[in-house]
DNA sequence: AATAATACATAATTTTCTTATGTATATGTA
DNA sequence: TACATATACATAAGAAAATTATGTATTATT
């Protein structure tokens, strides 16, 4: 076998959802590209979603009545401002803790010795 | 729209890898079966590893000599028993410190005021 | 003037699961 | 003893959810 230099393959697949409803939850109303740009920063350049990620489920969770849009112009630049329904409301709790457990499975495999009683 | 009683989907999608290189790193020398048991055991039961996940990614890691491996007889049943080759180990541990600065993003996604200086 | 950043969108492809199915042995239980 | 469950592997079909590539267009920077 021989060693390439083995791209990082995205680990966050799978929890793109919770973090844009995170995001929402915290930040009220926000457009896309601004999503893209405040995961940057505040993982510290860590996390970067891809445009062909983030709007299709964009679009996947305003079809399930998660968020509701709201097109604005800044200039002659479109912004579509996406917010959290009711029912996304509720639907972000679950999925909050839904994550807050999943994140503490990870500190139970990768840190046992600290999780483990 | 309506709410139907959304079936948690896979949170862990991306992670398993670095779950079961993990597991190997700590406990040397495991099989499949016993991998799925102990996740379970030690995520007390939030994951839960399918086989038709498991299988084909412990044969991709072999075929990229991350691991190797060992079949056993345990009565007349058989244990196909994984461990870390060398070049496995070095992967590891690359895969340990994205899964720490993922983990780490997620905090600071989930908690930001706990995580945020 | 050219490049990068902002801002959206979508199609083709790949990765990585879930679900279903199959084989076989061992164990617990009614 | 028969049946269900647990152990232990494997693989195929399908779905989900990304990546990569491409496209349009405006604004800011060099």
């Amino acid at each position: 076998m021989y060693i390439c230099s083995m791209k990082k393959s995205s680990l966050y697949k799978g929890c793109l959802e919770p973090i844009l409803l995170r995001l929402l939850k915290d930040h009220g109303r926000m457009y896309g590209y601004q999503m893209t740009q405040m995961v940057k920063d505040i993982t510290k350049g860590e996390l970067n979603i891809t445009e062909g990620a983030l709007y299709p489920l964009l679009h996947k969770l305003e079809e399930q009545g998660i968020v509701e849009t709201e097109t604005e112009m800044n200039g002659n630049r479109m912004r579509k401002y996406y917010s959290l329904t009711k029912a996304g409301k509720k639907q972000t709790s679950i999925a909050m803790d839904e994550m807050k457990a999943f994140m503490q499975s990870l500190e139970y495999i990768v840190n046992p010795k600290i999780a483990l009683r």
